[in-house]
DNA sequence: CCTCCACCGGAACGTGAGGAGT
DNA sequence: ACTCCTCACGTTCCGGTGGAGG
């Protein structure tokens, strides 16, 4: 088993440098997105003017490249201040991360060599600090904020005072870039913020396929090793994350992904059928995800639908199938069962998040119900659930074990007190409703 | 054309957790 | 520490319904 290092080593043949094909990489020229950077520069030459740029939102949806024009903007003011010799100060952060406002105010004074402790402060204390660092001398402070709609939820204080801080400085400027990827953000807002903060608005419309390509057309020839991308392999890219809202980040990491799929392979040209391998695995990786994060009822339901697919000959489930067999599963774990009219809603909603296809249909004497189809692979789905401890101790083997008649038979409503049997609404239509 | 199944899905209400206000 | 409010999650109740089969 020696130079195993070396072997693998040596069969890196593929990628020239990996980390250009990373979303957190800002590249050097941004394709069509000159009309964006010109626009934000006209906003942001006042700070270089000696005066106060305007607040400035930003809204796209994930990958339209809202994050890499700001940052790429905000490089080139510092570099153009510093040749002026004005002083200038660009700071991002992302709020995603930084999610309160005591974090969001101590980061913004450290870069002006203030030392605040990571906690124990009062947060106006903070901000004190921040505006007596930041004033000591006439200078333009641009402050990006990304993902500001997370820092809304967490209550919207430090906007209101970050957009009120001019009037409190006497020789600094302070301007803010908010970025956000919620396009009714702006309505959650205080109104005294929302004037301020979005005195100019700038929208990114999602990339097409043709500019998805040469944005690809870029990447890769910085960082695949000539020769080693197959024809078709860019415009496929392309085109599976074009269909996805156009999506820059997800065509990069389909690349990418594309790549390493096939140096596992130990094959030296990426192919198409490596993308298409890639999207599956992206794909398949999501849909875990979204499996893994649903609330316990919704697994059950699911697993349900899992246990039941096949076993009633080719048709499609019914509710009132998925029903039955989720209350089963329920007894067996000792959880109490929702009731029929809430799990119709979970169906919609796993629906919804694509893990099932339901549609409503009329069976003409046999009644109105969901047609129900798994829409996901079983064996990798069940693995996922398995990881939750509370369907762990269910197998399909014990299911079936424990339930035979699995799918056979009907789930009847009992009926409380008042509650009158299926049809007889229609028996008492006949006599008027009064 | 009418019936009647097996659900759909709206509306109102109950409940507990968590946050804001005081 | 306290109340008050909101919100997500669920339940109860119930009218509604597309269309196969009579």
């Amino acid at each position: 088993m020696k130079g195993v290092f070396e072997e693998l080593l040596k069969s890196e043949q593929i990628f020239k440098n990996r980390d250009v094909l990373r979303p957190a990489y800002t590249p050097e020229d941004l394709p069509h997105r000159k009309e964006q950077i010109e626009n934000i520069a006209t906003i942001l030459v006042a700070a270089l003017r000696g005066e106060t740029p305007s607040n400035l939102l930003i809204y796209g949806k994930t990958g339209t490249g809202k994050t890499a024009v700001v940052k790429y903007v905000g490089k080139e003011l510092e570099e153009a201040a510093e040749r002026q010799g004005t002083a200038c100060a660009v700071l991002y952060l992302n709020c995603e991360v930084i999610d309160t406002q005591y974090r969001v105010l101590a980061h913004l004074a450290r870069p002006f060599n203030r030392e605040i402790p990571m906690t124990g402060w009062p947060t106006d204390q903070v901000y004190t600090e921040f505006k007596e660092a930041i004033d000591d001398r006439e200078r333009a402070v641009i402050i990006i904020l990304d993902e500001v709609d997370k820092l809304i939820k967490k209550g919207d204080e430090v906007l209101y005072s970050l957009s009120r801080i001019n009037s409190e400085l006497n020789n600094a400027k302070v301007s803010i870039i908010g970025i956000s990827n919620d396009l009714k953000f702006i309505e959650f807002l205080d109104p005294r913020v929302r004037s301020s903060l979005g005195e100019e608005e700038n929208v990114f419309p999602p990339y097409n396929a043709d500019q998805l390509k040469d944005i690809l057309e870029q990447r890769a020839a910085m960082g695949f090793k000539e020769g080693t991308l197959g024809e078709g392999v860019i415009p496929l890219c392309a085109a599976f994350a074009a269909q996805e809202h156009g999506d820059a980040r997800r065509a990069l990491d389909l690349m990418r992904v594309s790549g390493e799929i096939a140096e596992r392979h130990r094959e030296s040209r990426v192919t198409e059928t490596h993308v298409r391998e890639a999207q599956d695995r992206i794909e398949m990786d999501r849909i875990a995800e979204v499996v893994r994060t649903l609330p316990t009822q919704s697994k059950l339901i699911l697993y349900s639908t899992i246990l039941l697919d096949g076993t009633v000959g080719g048709n499609d489930l019914t509710t009132g199938e998925v029903y039955n067999m989720y209350r089963r599963l329920c007894r067996s774990i000792d959880m109490t069962p929702l009731t029929q009219r809430r799990v119709t809603d979970l169906l919609s909603e796993l629906d919804m998040l694509g893990i099932i296809n339901a549609k409503v249909v009329s069976r003409g004497r046999f009644g109105r119900t969901r047609e129900i189809s798994l829409s996901v692979p079983v064996e990798s789905t069940t693995s996922v659930l398995m990881e939750d401890y509370r369907l762990n101790t269910l197998t399909a083997h014990q299911a079936y074990q424990a339930y035979p008649k699995v799918g056979t038979e009907h789930y009847k409503p009992i009926p409380p007190q008042s509650r009158l049997p299926t049809g007889a609404n229609a028996i008492l239509n006949q006599f008027g409703k009064n």
